[in-house]
DNA sequence: TTGACATAGTTAGTTAGCTAACTATAATGT
DNA sequence: ACATTATAGTTAGCTAACTAACTATGTCAA
């Protein structure tokens, strides 16, 4: 995502604030620290799933099955879920399928649709995975206690609502 | 990077909480919700670029180049300041050269290596690109004033220094 | 009831990243 | 001095994402 390993010194800030004044350099800080931080997380978790043979993308449709009753979704939800496209979903599932950890069922009363089930493989598969992650994933926020979380996710929603202004085409929004 | 749309609900982490008991609830959602929002950002940002023809990755290229004072530098040096492989960096300058915003120079000292110039046109697409990004960006960041950016830059600290712990073997780091 | 449109999933082709291997050149140690 | 090793850049081939187009099926209204 920001690959950037160079994040900006106050004085290259200081001199693209001159050439533009426009520039707010404590926001361009936090901003590109944030996407830094973020981006180093998501590597990190490519890296914690590989070690079980896993991608992120086919990780996420395991752990979207298994938030269902009865472990059953659709490609077309799961892609919306995701947030990927129908193709690439496709994609997903044709590699988990090979791999055993879902299997595909065809629907009978819309004979256009499947349902995708997570299998007692796929299960297993997350039994491993889920602890693992899910430990990792309390130490490396465990220097952050309950009210520094919530500070977090406060500041984080404010960015959040100022999104639409970074893409809007003039002051709408 | 974080493409999922539907984070967790809290019943829903309460259920794998509830299988997986070494889950800390707060630390995944501030997780999710940290790598959500850098991701939306990054898209958004992706948004505002291609409105002037540039994606991520040329962009940061251009701006590297600015950084230096005789806006030269070289594609190794290019590569590892934006962390992505030499290989890649070359596909990078290419699409750069072809429109005209950099240019190849061969060095005389060093007969393998080539030099890295901003054109004027380069300088000219930032000078349109850079203040228009500055500006949405500052739109975007306003809700936070400079101690809520203070406290953020803090707490992505905490969770930067906690990384190695995310993606290590075992207890070592 | 049937023609037009909508929906589900897949396939084909493109893109931007990657690794590995290659060419050319430089540096180094015996 | 020269064989070995390291470095700079490129090329080739792989992957996982995308869009667009396609097949098959379902829905709905004139």
């Amino acid at each position: 995502m920001l690959q950037l390993r160079d994040l900006p010194t106050p004085d290259i800030l200081a001199k693209f604030a001159e050439r533009y004044p426009i520039a707010d350099v404590t926001a361009i800080a936090s901003f590109l620290y944030l996407l830094r931080v973020a981006s180093d997380l998501s590597l990190a978790l490519d890296a914690c799933l590989s070690k079980h043979g896993l991608l992120q993308g086919r990780w996420w449709v395991l752990i979207l099955l298994m938030r269902e009753d009865n472990l059953t979704s659709t490609p077309s939800l799961l892609a919306e879920k995701l947030g990927v496209s129908r193709a690439t979903m496709t994609g997903l599932i044709d590699g988990l399928e090979q791999s055993g950890l879902v299997h595909r069922v065809f629907a009978q009363t819309d004979r256009r649709s499947v349902f995708i089930q997570l299998t007692n493989a796929g299960q297993a598969k997350l039994d491993v995975v889920m602890p693992d992650y899910y430990g990792r994933l309390r130490q490396c926020m465990q220097a952050l206690d309950e009210e520094k979380r919530t500070q977090l996710n406060q500041l984080l929603s404010l960015i959040y609502m100022g999104i639409p202004s970074l893409v809007a085409t003039s002051g709408s929004l």
